[in-house]
DNA sequence: TCATTTAGTTATCAAATGATAAGTATGGAG
DNA sequence: CTCCATACTTATCATTTGATAACTAAATGA
C-alpha cells in the first residue's frame, strides 16, 4: 500500500466534501445567521449537551469569539443555558425548543439535498455507503490526535 | 437501507471532516497566507490548470472576490497567469516554480499529521480506507446536481 | 488562607471575506 | 455592423471572523 499515494487521494477527498457540504447547506433559508453560528448550532444539535469551552476546542474558536458567538444565538432564542450543579463556573449549551425547530427545517432542506445525490443508488450501494462512512470515522478520524 | 440515519451519519461525518482537515492544515508555516488562498493554491494544485471562472464556481467565490484573492496569489508570485490562444478574453492559472514549491512543503507537512492519523492501520486497513475514499467519491460526491 | 488555575465574559481593534456597482475587452449571433 | 453575452477586473463598502487585553467568579491546592 502506498501511503503518499493514500495522502493525495485524502486530500482530494477532503476537498470534495468541503465543496459538497457548502453546495448541501447554502441558502438554506434560516433569518440571518452566520456561518460559524450555524456550524455551532450544527454542533448542538449533533452533540445535544455541552459547553462552551468543548464548542471552543472543536470548531476552533477563541474562548471570547465561542462567548460572542453564544451571546448572539442566546439573543436569538435559539440556544440556553444550563448550570453545571456541580461546578457553579461551568454551564452547559442546549437548544431551545424554537432553535430545535429551526435545525429541523434547516436539515430537513439539506436533507432532501443530500437524498437527491443518492437517489440512483441501489440498496446495495447505499450499504457501501454507510460501511465506507463508517470505516473512515473510525480508521481515520477519531484517531485524532489534537494537539493544542 | 434507513436513508435517513444514512443522511445523519453523514453529517456527523461531514462534520468531522471539517474538524480533521483544520487540525491537518492549521498552523502550517506559510508565510502571510488566508485560509481561502490556501484553499485556492490546493485546488490548483490538485487540478492543475484552470481558469478564474472553475475557481470561482467550485470554490463558491464570486468572480470579483475571486479575482482579488488571484491578484494577490500572483503578487506574491506563486501563481502565474496562461493566456488562452483561442479566446483572448480567459486565462489559466497555474503555480509558479516558487509556488510549487511552497506547496509541496506545506503538503509534506500536512502529510506528516495524516500519517500520524493512520500509523498504527494495518495494510488490510489502509486497503479498506482506500476503498472506502473511492467509494465515496464516486458514489456521493460526483453526483453532485450542481444548482447555480 | 492565599495564590493559582479554570471557565467564561466584555470590550476593542484588525484582518478576512462577502456583496455590489461599474468598468474593459473579446466573442458570437443575427 | 450591432447587440448581447462572456470572462474578467477595479473599486468600494459592509459584515464576519480573528486576536488580544483585561476582567469576574468559582474551584483547587499548598
Amino acid at each position: 500500500m502506498n501511503k503518499k499515494e493514500l495522502f493525495h487521494q485524502f486530500v482530494a477527498f477532503t476537498a470534495t466534501v468541503h465543496q459538497v457540504t457548502h453546495d448541501l447547506t447554502k441558502n438554506i433559508k434560516i433569518d440571518d445567521i452566520t456561518p460559524i453560528q450555524y456550524k455551532i448550532l450544527e454542533y448542538i444539535t449533533i452533540n445535544r449537551l455541552i459547553t462552551p469551552t468543548e464548542v471552543s476546542d472543536c470548531l476552533h474558536l477563541s474562548m471570547p469569539n465561542t462567548s460572542r458567538e453564544l451571546r448572539k444565538l442566546r439573543e436569538k432564542n435559539w440556544i440556553e443555558k444550563i448550570n453545571d450543579t456541580k461546578d457553579r463556573r461551568k454551564h452547559y449549551i442546549r437548544l431551545t425548543e424554537k432553535g430545535k425547530h429551526m435545525m429541523d427545517e434547516a436539515f430537513t432542506c439539506i436533507e432532501t439535498r443530500f437524498q437527491k445525490l443518492i437517489e440512483n443508488s441501489s440498496n446495495e450501494e447505499l450499504e457501501e455507503i454507510r460501511k465506507a462512512l463508517t470505516t473512515l470515522q473510525t480508521k481515520i478520524f477519531l484517531n485524532q490526535s489534537v494537539e493544542k
